[in-house]
DNA sequence: TCGGATT
Protein backbone atom coordinates (compact mmCIF):
# COMPACT_ATOMS: atom_id res chain seq x y z
CA UNK A 1 0.00 0.00 0.00
CA UNK A 2 1.47 3.33 -0.67
CA UNK A 3 0.80 6.82 0.19
CA UNK A 4 -1.42 9.25 -1.85
CA UNK A 5 0.23 11.22 -4.12
CA UNK A 6 3.11 9.53 -4.29
CA UNK A 7 2.02 6.28 -6.50
CA UNK A 8 5.72 4.69 -6.42
CA UNK A 9 7.07 3.35 -3.09
CA UNK A 10 11.21 3.34 -3.74
CA UNK A 11 10.77 0.68 -0.79
CA UNK A 12 9.27 -1.51 -3.13
CA UNK A 13 12.37 -1.75 -5.47
CA UNK A 14 15.16 -3.74 -4.83
CA UNK A 15 18.51 -1.55 -5.67
CA UNK A 16 20.97 -3.25 -7.97
CA UNK A 17 23.56 -4.45 -6.04
CA UNK A 18 27.42 -5.01 -6.95
CA UNK A 19 27.48 -7.82 -5.26
CA UNK A 20 24.88 -9.44 -7.16
CA UNK A 21 21.63 -11.71 -6.35
CA UNK A 22 21.05 -12.42 -2.72
CA UNK A 23 21.79 -9.40 -0.51
CA UNK A 24 19.91 -6.82 -1.34
CA UNK A 25 16.05 -7.48 -0.93
CA UNK A 26 15.47 -4.66 1.98
CA UNK A 27 18.15 -1.92 0.19
CA UNK A 28 16.55 1.20 -0.68
CA UNK A 29 16.80 2.13 -4.08
CA UNK A 30 19.85 4.51 -4.83
CA UNK A 31 19.17 6.02 -8.25
CA UNK A 32 22.59 5.95 -10.24
CA UNK A 33 23.37 9.95 -11.37
CA UNK A 34 24.28 9.10 -15.02
CA UNK A 35 21.99 10.04 -17.94
CA UNK A 36 21.01 7.18 -19.62
CA UNK A 37 20.83 5.34 -16.47
CA UNK A 38 18.85 7.68 -14.69
CA UNK A 39 16.47 7.68 -17.03
CA UNK A 40 15.82 3.79 -17.43
CA UNK A 41 14.99 4.43 -13.66
CA UNK A 42 12.53 6.63 -14.25
CA UNK A 43 10.90 4.81 -17.44
CA UNK A 44 10.93 1.78 -14.94
CA UNK A 45 9.37 4.14 -12.05
CA UNK A 46 6.91 5.41 -14.22
CA UNK A 47 5.57 1.83 -15.37
CA UNK A 48 5.84 0.35 -12.08
CA UNK A 49 3.32 3.75 -11.18
CA UNK A 50 1.55 3.52 -13.75
CA UNK A 51 0.90 -0.34 -12.53
CA UNK A 52 0.66 0.31 -9.13
CA UNK A 53 -2.09 2.61 -9.68
CA UNK A 54 -3.98 0.94 -12.43
CA UNK A 55 -3.65 -2.48 -10.95
CA UNK A 56 -6.33 -3.21 -7.93
CA UNK A 57 -5.82 -4.79 -4.76
CA UNK A 58 -7.76 -7.69 -6.00
CA UNK A 59 -7.40 -11.07 -5.18
CA UNK A 60 -3.99 -13.14 -4.77
CA UNK A 61 -4.34 -15.97 -7.56
CA UNK A 62 -2.37 -18.44 -9.00
CA UNK A 63 0.82 -18.36 -9.99
CA UNK A 64 3.01 -20.99 -11.25
CA UNK A 65 6.82 -21.58 -10.58
CA UNK A 66 9.00 -23.00 -13.63
CA UNK A 67 12.15 -21.01 -13.34
CA UNK A 68 15.76 -22.63 -13.16
CA UNK A 69 16.88 -21.66 -9.81
CA UNK A 70 16.00 -22.82 -6.38
CA UNK A 71 15.58 -20.34 -3.54
CA UNK A 72 19.08 -21.36 -2.17
CA UNK A 73 20.27 -22.30 -5.34
CA UNK A 74 24.40 -22.21 -4.99
CA UNK A 75 25.67 -21.91 -8.68
CA UNK A 76 27.74 -24.88 -8.90
CA UNK A 77 29.93 -26.24 -11.50
CA UNK A 78 27.65 -28.59 -13.28
CA UNK A 79 25.46 -26.05 -13.80
CA UNK A 80 27.69 -23.06 -14.62
CA UNK A 81 29.34 -25.49 -17.25
CA UNK A 82 26.17 -25.84 -19.33
CA UNK A 83 26.42 -24.38 -22.63
CA UNK A 84 23.07 -25.70 -23.76
CA UNK A 85 21.22 -22.78 -21.59
CA UNK A 86 19.89 -19.78 -23.16
CA UNK A 87 21.77 -16.54 -21.66
CA UNK A 88 19.42 -14.21 -22.84
CA UNK A 89 15.89 -16.23 -21.86
CA UNK A 90 14.41 -15.08 -18.22
CA UNK A 91 11.46 -16.90 -16.87
CA UNK A 92 9.65 -14.34 -14.70
CA UNK A 93 7.29 -15.57 -12.26
CA UNK A 94 4.76 -14.72 -9.91
CA UNK A 95 3.30 -11.46 -11.99
CA UNK A 96 0.37 -9.79 -10.43
CA UNK A 97 -2.71 -11.61 -12.33
CA UNK A 98 -3.90 -8.48 -13.67
CA UNK A 99 -0.47 -7.49 -15.29
CA UNK A 100 -0.59 -7.62 -19.35
CA UNK A 101 2.07 -9.03 -21.97
CA UNK A 102 2.67 -5.22 -23.08
CA UNK A 103 3.73 -4.27 -19.39
CA UNK A 104 5.74 -7.10 -19.06
CA UNK A 105 7.28 -5.80 -21.86
CA UNK A 106 7.58 -2.08 -21.28
CA UNK A 107 9.28 -2.70 -17.18
CA UNK A 108 11.98 -5.34 -18.87
CA UNK A 109 12.24 -3.31 -22.01
CA UNK A 110 13.08 -1.02 -19.88
CA UNK A 111 16.71 -2.86 -19.30
CA UNK A 112 17.52 -3.21 -22.59
CA UNK A 113 16.06 -4.47 -26.17
CA UNK A 114 14.00 -7.26 -26.11
CA UNK A 115 14.05 -9.99 -28.81
CA UNK A 116 10.60 -11.21 -27.76
CA UNK A 117 8.29 -11.63 -24.72
CA UNK A 118 5.09 -13.92 -23.76
CA UNK A 119 3.16 -13.21 -20.39
CA UNK A 120 1.89 -17.82 -20.60
CA UNK A 121 -2.18 -17.49 -20.35
CA UNK A 122 -4.94 -19.98 -20.22
CA UNK A 123 -5.75 -21.78 -23.02
CA UNK A 124 -9.47 -21.48 -22.26
CA UNK A 125 -9.66 -18.39 -20.20
CA UNK A 126 -7.06 -16.48 -21.50
CA UNK A 127 -6.50 -15.67 -18.27
CA UNK A 128 -2.44 -14.72 -17.11
CA UNK A 129 -1.02 -17.54 -15.09
CA UNK A 130 1.39 -15.71 -13.60
CA UNK A 131 4.11 -15.92 -15.45
CA UNK A 132 5.77 -15.24 -18.51
CA UNK A 133 9.00 -15.06 -20.96
CA UNK A 134 11.41 -12.08 -21.68
CA UNK A 135 14.24 -12.86 -24.30
CA UNK A 136 16.77 -9.85 -24.55
CA UNK A 137 19.30 -9.24 -27.50
CA UNK A 138 22.36 -9.13 -25.28
CA UNK A 139 22.90 -11.67 -22.59
CA UNK A 140 24.49 -8.27 -20.25
CA UNK A 141 20.73 -7.32 -20.40
CA UNK A 142 19.27 -10.90 -18.97
CA UNK A 143 21.95 -11.10 -16.83
CA UNK A 144 21.33 -7.59 -15.51
CA UNK A 145 17.10 -7.88 -15.58
CA UNK A 146 17.95 -11.05 -13.16
CA UNK A 147 20.16 -8.32 -10.65
CA UNK A 148 17.88 -5.81 -10.95
CA UNK A 149 14.09 -6.73 -11.21
CA UNK A 150 14.50 -10.12 -9.36
CA UNK A 151 12.32 -9.61 -6.55
CA UNK A 152 10.61 -6.98 -7.56
CA UNK A 153 7.72 -6.21 -5.75
CA UNK A 154 4.43 -5.85 -7.86
CA UNK A 155 1.06 -5.28 -5.56
CA UNK A 156 0.79 -8.12 -3.55
CA UNK A 157 3.65 -10.23 -5.30
CA UNK A 158 7.25 -10.47 -5.40
CA UNK A 159 8.57 -10.85 -8.95
CA UNK A 160 11.10 -13.79 -9.19
CA UNK A 161 13.47 -13.34 -12.80
CA UNK A 162 15.75 -15.93 -13.77
CA UNK A 163 17.24 -18.21 -16.31
CA UNK A 164 14.65 -20.19 -18.33
CA UNK A 165 15.35 -23.80 -18.97
CA UNK A 166 15.45 -24.88 -22.13
CA UNK A 167 11.65 -25.86 -23.09
CA UNK A 168 11.23 -29.95 -23.28
CA UNK A 169 8.57 -32.65 -23.27
CA UNK A 170 11.24 -33.63 -20.24
CA UNK A 171 10.28 -30.98 -17.65
CA UNK A 172 6.41 -30.58 -17.80
CA UNK A 173 4.60 -32.39 -15.44
CA UNK A 174 7.18 -31.91 -12.53
CA UNK A 175 5.61 -30.40 -9.94
CA UNK A 176 4.41 -31.91 -6.97
CA UNK A 177 1.94 -31.12 -4.06
CA UNK A 178 2.83 -32.35 -0.51
CA UNK A 179 0.83 -32.69 2.25
CA UNK A 180 0.87 -33.94 5.90
CA UNK A 181 4.08 -32.16 6.68
CA UNK A 182 5.22 -31.76 10.41
CA UNK A 183 4.26 -28.19 11.28
CA UNK A 184 8.00 -27.53 12.36
CA UNK A 185 9.62 -28.60 8.99
CA UNK A 186 11.48 -25.92 7.54
CA UNK A 187 11.85 -25.18 3.75
CA UNK A 188 15.45 -26.36 3.55
CA UNK A 189 14.25 -29.70 5.18
CA UNK A 190 11.80 -30.07 2.31
CA UNK A 191 14.30 -29.80 -0.03
CA UNK A 192 16.74 -32.24 2.01
CA UNK A 193 14.36 -34.88 2.03
CA UNK A 194 13.30 -34.51 -1.49
CA UNK A 195 16.49 -33.35 -3.17
CA UNK A 196 17.70 -37.54 -2.99
CA UNK A 197 15.67 -38.15 -5.98
CA UNK A 198 16.85 -34.91 -8.08
CA UNK A 199 17.31 -31.52 -9.04
CA UNK A 200 14.73 -29.30 -6.92
CA UNK A 201 13.75 -26.12 -8.96
CA UNK A 202 11.55 -24.68 -6.93
CA UNK A 203 9.87 -25.34 -3.10
CA UNK A 204 7.37 -23.82 -0.97
CA UNK A 205 5.75 -24.19 2.87
CA UNK A 206 2.52 -22.80 2.66
CA UNK A 207 1.85 -20.74 5.56
CA UNK A 208 -1.00 -19.09 7.57
CA UNK A 209 -1.43 -16.15 6.24
CA UNK A 210 -2.86 -14.48 9.79
CA UNK A 211 -0.50 -16.84 12.19
CA UNK A 212 2.80 -17.70 9.97
CA UNK A 213 2.70 -21.23 10.57
CA UNK A 214 3.16 -24.14 8.40
CA UNK A 215 -0.24 -25.35 7.13
CA UNK A 216 1.67 -28.48 6.76
CA UNK A 217 1.31 -28.64 2.81
CA UNK A 218 3.60 -27.61 0.11
CA UNK A 219 4.83 -28.11 -3.52
CA UNK A 220 8.25 -29.46 -4.58
CA UNK A 221 9.45 -28.73 -8.46
CA UNK A 222 12.06 -31.03 -9.59
CA UNK A 223 14.11 -30.26 -13.00
CA UNK A 224 12.00 -33.70 -14.55
CA UNK A 225 9.25 -35.61 -14.73
CA UNK A 226 10.50 -38.61 -13.93
CA UNK A 227 12.52 -36.95 -10.47
CA UNK A 228 9.46 -36.16 -9.66
CA UNK A 229 7.51 -39.68 -10.85
CA UNK A 230 10.58 -41.06 -8.22
CA UNK A 231 10.02 -38.80 -5.04
CA UNK A 232 6.24 -40.11 -5.45
CA UNK A 233 7.37 -43.74 -4.77
CA UNK A 234 10.04 -43.03 -2.73
CA UNK A 235 8.20 -40.38 -0.63
CA UNK A 236 4.54 -41.37 -0.59
CA UNK A 237 3.04 -42.42 2.42
CA UNK A 238 6.82 -42.59 4.18
CA UNK A 239 7.24 -40.82 7.32
CA UNK A 240 10.11 -38.61 7.35
CA UNK A 241 12.42 -38.65 9.74
CA UNK A 242 11.52 -37.56 13.04
CA UNK A 243 7.78 -37.45 12.02
CA UNK A 244 4.76 -38.77 13.73
CA UNK A 245 2.62 -38.70 10.39
CA UNK A 246 3.20 -40.14 6.92
CA UNK A 247 3.24 -37.71 3.98
CA UNK A 248 1.32 -37.59 0.89
CA UNK A 249 3.31 -36.81 -2.27
CA UNK A 250 1.32 -36.47 -5.65
CA UNK A 251 1.35 -34.78 -8.82
CA UNK A 252 -0.01 -31.02 -8.14
CA UNK A 253 -3.09 -29.46 -9.89
CA UNK A 254 -2.19 -27.44 -12.79
CA UNK A 255 -2.67 -23.76 -11.21
CA UNK A 256 -5.20 -23.04 -13.87
CA UNK A 257 -7.97 -25.32 -12.95
CA UNK A 258 -8.93 -23.46 -10.10
CA UNK A 259 -9.55 -20.59 -12.19
CA UNK A 260 -11.44 -22.28 -14.60
CA UNK A 261 -13.61 -24.14 -11.75
CA UNK A 262 -14.47 -20.65 -10.27
CA UNK A 263 -15.39 -19.41 -13.83
CA UNK A 264 -17.38 -22.26 -14.84
CA UNK A 265 -18.80 -21.47 -10.52
CA UNK A 266 -19.18 -18.14 -11.59
CA UNK A 267 -21.59 -19.14 -14.80
CA UNK A 268 -23.78 -21.58 -12.71
CA UNK A 269 -24.42 -18.13 -10.62
CA UNK A 270 -25.10 -15.67 -13.38
CA UNK A 271 -28.86 -13.96 -13.31
CA UNK A 272 -28.36 -14.83 -16.95
CA UNK A 273 -28.19 -18.49 -16.43
CA UNK A 274 -30.70 -20.75 -18.56
CA UNK A 275 -30.66 -23.94 -17.38
CA UNK A 276 -31.33 -24.70 -13.57
CA UNK A 277 -29.63 -27.19 -11.58
CA UNK A 278 -31.95 -30.51 -11.35
CA UNK A 279 -32.97 -29.40 -7.50
CA UNK A 280 -33.20 -26.07 -8.14
CA UNK A 281 -36.67 -26.17 -7.97
CA UNK A 282 -36.85 -28.45 -4.93
CA UNK A 283 -34.87 -26.19 -3.33
CA UNK A 284 -37.30 -23.17 -4.64
CA UNK A 285 -39.91 -24.78 -2.04
CA UNK A 286 -37.72 -24.09 1.13
CA UNK A 287 -37.37 -20.46 0.34
CA UNK A 288 -40.23 -20.01 2.22
CA UNK A 289 -38.90 -21.27 5.48
CA UNK A 290 -35.90 -18.90 4.54
CA UNK A 291 -38.11 -15.97 4.62
CA UNK A 292 -39.36 -16.81 8.38
CA UNK A 293 -35.78 -17.32 9.43
CA UNK A 294 -35.39 -13.68 7.94
CA UNK A 295 -38.31 -12.35 10.19
CA UNK A 296 -36.27 -13.92 12.99
CA UNK A 297 -33.33 -12.29 12.50
CA UNK A 298 -31.30 -14.94 11.51
CA UNK A 299 -29.53 -12.23 8.48
CA UNK A 300 -29.38 -9.56 10.99
CA UNK A 301 -27.60 -11.52 13.53
CA UNK A 302 -24.00 -10.98 11.77
CA UNK A 303 -23.94 -7.79 9.61
CA UNK A 304 -21.83 -9.26 6.93
CA UNK A 305 -19.93 -5.45 6.50
CA UNK A 306 -18.81 -6.17 10.22
CA UNK A 307 -17.94 -9.80 10.62
CA UNK A 308 -14.06 -9.47 9.02
CA UNK A 309 -13.82 -6.66 11.58
CA UNK A 310 -15.27 -9.19 14.87
CA UNK A 311 -13.48 -11.66 13.99
CA UNK A 312 -9.77 -10.47 12.96
CA UNK A 313 -9.82 -7.95 15.67
CA UNK A 314 -11.19 -9.54 18.75
CA UNK A 315 -10.50 -12.95 17.85
CA UNK A 316 -13.75 -14.30 18.47
CA UNK A 317 -15.26 -17.54 17.13
CA UNK A 318 -18.13 -17.67 14.71
CA UNK A 319 -19.27 -21.14 13.85
CA UNK A 320 -18.49 -22.12 10.13
CA UNK A 321 -16.58 -18.00 9.43
CA UNK A 322 -12.94 -18.89 7.57
CA UNK A 323 -11.61 -15.89 5.97
CA UNK A 324 -12.76 -16.91 2.91
CA UNK A 325 -16.24 -17.32 3.58
CA UNK A 326 -18.98 -19.36 5.52
CA UNK A 327 -18.30 -23.35 6.12
CA UNK A 328 -21.05 -25.52 6.07
CA UNK A 329 -20.71 -29.00 7.65
CA UNK A 330 -22.84 -31.81 5.35
CA UNK A 331 -23.39 -35.05 7.13
CA UNK A 332 -24.95 -38.60 6.21
CA UNK A 333 -23.41 -38.14 2.58
CA UNK A 334 -23.67 -42.07 1.19
CA UNK A 335 -20.32 -44.02 0.35
CA UNK A 336 -20.69 -42.47 -3.46
CA UNK A 337 -21.28 -39.46 -3.09
CA UNK A 338 -19.30 -37.16 -4.93
CA UNK A 339 -18.53 -32.90 -5.10
CA UNK A 340 -21.48 -32.91 -8.41
CA UNK A 341 -24.13 -33.21 -5.82
CA UNK A 342 -22.77 -30.68 -3.11
CA UNK A 343 -22.66 -27.88 -6.01
CA UNK A 344 -26.08 -29.45 -7.23
CA UNK A 345 -27.61 -28.67 -3.78
CA UNK A 346 -25.80 -25.78 -2.79
CA UNK A 347 -25.41 -23.79 -5.87
CA UNK A 348 -28.80 -22.14 -6.17
CA UNK A 349 -28.22 -20.45 -3.46
CA UNK A 350 -25.72 -18.67 -4.20
CA UNK A 351 -22.00 -18.11 -4.36
CA UNK A 352 -20.50 -21.27 -3.42
CA UNK A 353 -16.61 -21.53 -3.88
CA UNK A 354 -15.24 -24.72 -2.73
CA UNK A 355 -17.11 -28.17 -2.40
CA UNK A 356 -15.53 -31.43 -0.58
CA UNK A 357 -16.46 -34.80 -0.11
CA UNK A 358 -14.60 -36.27 2.99
CA UNK A 359 -12.57 -39.61 1.38
CA UNK A 360 -11.48 -42.76 3.08
CA UNK A 361 -7.74 -42.79 2.06
CA UNK A 362 -7.68 -46.30 1.24
CA UNK A 363 -11.37 -47.10 -0.22
CA UNK A 364 -11.92 -43.55 -1.75
CA UNK A 365 -15.16 -43.95 -0.68
CA UNK A 366 -17.44 -40.98 1.10
CA UNK A 367 -17.03 -41.25 4.96
CA UNK A 368 -20.11 -39.62 5.38
CA UNK A 369 -19.55 -35.89 5.65
CA UNK A 370 -18.70 -33.23 3.93
CA UNK A 371 -18.05 -29.31 3.32
CA UNK A 372 -19.19 -26.71 1.24
CA UNK A 373 -17.61 -23.19 1.50
CA UNK A 374 -20.15 -20.19 0.79
CA UNK A 375 -19.29 -16.53 0.43
CA UNK A 376 -22.08 -14.63 1.68
CA UNK A 377 -23.82 -15.13 4.90
CA UNK A 378 -27.57 -14.71 4.35
CA UNK A 379 -27.06 -17.35 1.26
CA UNK A 380 -25.45 -19.81 3.71
CA UNK A 381 -28.05 -19.67 6.00
CA UNK A 382 -30.22 -20.21 3.82
CA UNK A 383 -28.65 -23.21 2.20
CA UNK A 384 -28.74 -24.30 5.62
CA UNK A 385 -31.85 -23.65 6.76
CA UNK A 386 -33.10 -25.03 3.26
CA UNK A 387 -31.07 -28.62 3.05
CA UNK A 388 -31.14 -29.71 6.81
CA UNK A 389 -33.70 -32.80 6.68
CA UNK A 390 -32.85 -32.85 2.78
CA UNK A 391 -33.68 -35.96 1.95
CA UNK A 392 -31.29 -37.11 -0.62
CA UNK A 393 -31.86 -40.81 -1.38
CA UNK A 394 -32.69 -42.67 1.28
CA UNK A 395 -30.81 -40.69 3.34
CA UNK A 396 -31.42 -37.68 5.37
CA UNK A 397 -29.42 -34.59 5.25
CA UNK A 398 -27.55 -32.89 8.39
CA UNK A 399 -26.44 -29.42 7.30
CA UNK A 400 -24.91 -26.52 9.34
CA UNK A 401 -22.45 -24.48 9.92
CA UNK A 402 -18.96 -26.34 10.52
CA UNK A 403 -17.84 -26.15 14.21
CA UNK A 404 -15.03 -27.01 15.45
CA UNK A 405 -15.58 -29.67 18.11
CA UNK A 406 -14.86 -33.32 17.32
CA UNK A 407 -17.75 -35.51 17.36
CA UNK A 408 -15.39 -38.92 17.17
CA UNK A 409 -16.63 -40.46 20.73
C1' DT B 1 -20.85 -37.08 12.75
C1' DC B 2 -16.75 -31.57 11.51
C1' DG B 3 -11.23 -32.08 6.45
C1' DG B 4 -7.68 -30.51 3.90
C1' DA B 5 -5.33 -27.21 2.59
C1' DT B 6 -3.03 -26.41 -4.76
C1' DT B 7 2.00 -21.41 -4.78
Amino acid sequence: MHSAGSAFSPRSLRAPSAAGLKTHRHVRVCLPFSKPVRNRWEGRMQVIAAMETQLSNGPTCNNTAHGSNTINNCSSPIDSGNTEDSKTNLIVNYLPQSMTQEELKSLFGSIGEIESCKLVRDKITGQSLGYGFVNYVEPKDAEKAINTLNGLRLQTKTIKVSYARPSSASIRDANLYVSGLPKSMTQKELEQLFSQYGRIITSRILVDQVTGMSRGVGFIRFDKRIEAEEAIKGLNGQKPPAATEPITVKFANNPSQKTNQAILSQLYHSPNRRYPAPLAQQAQRFRLDNLLNMAYGVKSRFPPMTIDGMTSLAGINIPGHTGTGWCIFVYNLAPDADESILWQMFGPFGAVTNVKVIRDFNTNKCKGFGFVTMTNYDEAAMAIASLNGYRLGDRVLQVSFKTNKMHKA
